[in-house]
DNA sequence: ATGGCCGTTCCGCGGTATGGGACATCTATG
DNA sequence: CATAGATGTCCCATACCGCGGAACGGCCAT
């Protein structure tokens, strides 16, 4: 009975456990065994079978008859739906995100922070041949994302430092920011410029342009992004893309009831005026 | 103590207790407080409570600091989209439910059967004004939409009467099919012209067509549709829209390892070559 | 054959989930 | 302003039920 147990504000332990059973469950690994699961959240198999039975009967979980190995069923799929279904950004962005696919035919993602991490809750997939590879439902790390540093930067300073002490700024290229102070100061010139850039902080040849969304209080609730691959860009393109994700955000925000917040800057370089591209008329 | 409960096979309680309050989330009432809960579920108060406060610790649900009421969290969300993202099948369609969505501009639907009724698993949202709506994760009955149809169509006799009598025929429209034996003859015909139609059947104004998926060994795995308004269709489209969803679930199963079965019909009137329509080039 | 690994089942013990109750807070009402 | 009701939260003793050890049978590769 001693396994593992730490914090002792404990909560049910055979929901804990439940839950901790469903959570084993991964892309990588769709698929389980009693024994593996057993392994993995370190419980007798006795108790893994007990709890994944009970879960099969929500279906919660399904049991393939041939293999008897287990999977996620798709009750869970109805209900992790319908939180992002329920989430009105997510709504009213969709139109813009299609707007946007179709002026520059790349990647967008409309992103959420949750517990320090992206995740992405929309995405339209790039019709170019070589893709970043991502998934809606799937999380990513902030600090090195355009979508997490644009929602990064919109939070209080004290914020920002629980979630770099909570996440790390785990290094994944060259150009990833690992340094606390380094990444506050881009902070600032997010919030300065109004939009963020990814030059391959995350993957080497990805990189991408962000900009936040705020709701009708003015707070930031989410990101939407452009994605591409580097080599395909020169600094036009990345006028154009930035220049797509704002017009889209303030659009989208607009749509959430947003007053239009004071701040829109221009890209350095750029008229003041958002003459610079027109890609986004009305509709059809 | 007497709590309801029925089934004597029974699981573990809290684990069953803890599902039933994550399943009293809807879209229609996405946020729900302690009590509510207590009262939907059968439960006092306190043990309510004591599941939130599990599942809260889990990330599965939220609770709003301001109005102390729960809505269901994104770590669900993640767990659900991983059943889709990793079912083969939705993976291999995404490409052709563009193709379709480019050749007619209307919605385009993929789905699968599970316990008797559809689950829309991916979709494309119709570019025109007037829309159906739907969102991925929903659930609709079978016997009355489209996919559906088709689906029920490839189940051994046994199964769809097994589907009947859970789920019943209940009528939604004037067209609704609501007796058993008229299913199974429409069924038949399924089969045999390789296709569904929904006329109205569901909805008053909308209608679609529906073709089935096969895997590599033969099986029916999901379906695909496209859904349009009854208004705007005549003859030539519903056959264009047959054509175009036939030739489609015919790539995907392909796709899938599917050694191409024989049955493979035409429309009636139509030429005995798939040449009436050829919108489906090859990419970009 | 045989040993290992698997999923499944059973059972007695001890821990723990339970629901009543108490309390503070808030809102609506008189 | 007082009051009544509803709500969220916390605590506790007890009955019950989830726990894991052990044992079984099936399946595979050695």
């Amino acid at each position: 009975m001693r396994v593992r147990q730490a914090a002792k504000a404990s909560g049910i332990r055979a929901v804990e456990r439940a839950v901790a059973i469903l959570r084993t469950f991964s892309s990588s690994t769709p698929e389980l065994s009693v024994s593996e699961l057993g392994r993995a959240v370190g419980l007798h198999k006795s108790t893994v079978h007990r709890l994944l039975g009970t879960l099969e009967r929500t279906g919660f979980v399904v049991q393939d008859p041939g293999t008897k190995r287990y999977r996620l069923g798709l009750p869970l799929f109805e209900l992790g739906s319908m939180v992002v279904n329920t989430l009105e950004v997510r709504r009213v962005a969709r139109p813009y995100l299609e707007e946007i696919h179709r002026a520059c035919g790349e990647t967008v993602h409309l992103g959420i922070l949750d517990e320090g991490e992206v995740v992405y809750i929309d995405k339209i997939e790039s019709t170019r041949r070589v893709r970043m590879y991502s998934q809606v439902g799937r999380r990513a790390p902030a600090h090195c994302t355009g979508l997490g540093k644009v929602l990064l930067a919109q939070l209080p300073d004290a914020s920002l430092a629980e979630v770099i002490e909570r996440r790390g700024l785990r290094r994944f290229t060259s150009k990833t920011i690992t340094s606390p102070k380094e990444l506050r100061d881009h902070c600032a010139l997010i919030r300065q410029q109004g939009y963020a850039l990814d030059t391959g902080e995350h993957e080497e040849l990805i990189q991408c342009a962000a900009a936040a969304i705020h709701d009708h209080t003015g707070k930031v609730v989410a990101a939407v992004s452009i994605t591409s691959v580097a080599a395909a860009m020169d600094q036009h393109r990345v006028a154009e893309h930035v220049s797509l994700v704002q017009q889209a955000a303030r659009k989208i925000s607009e749509g959430l009831g947003a007053t239009l917040h004071i701040r829109q800057k221009e890209l350095p370089g750029s008229p003041a005026r958002p003459a610079t591209a027109r890609p986004l008329t009305s509709g059809r």
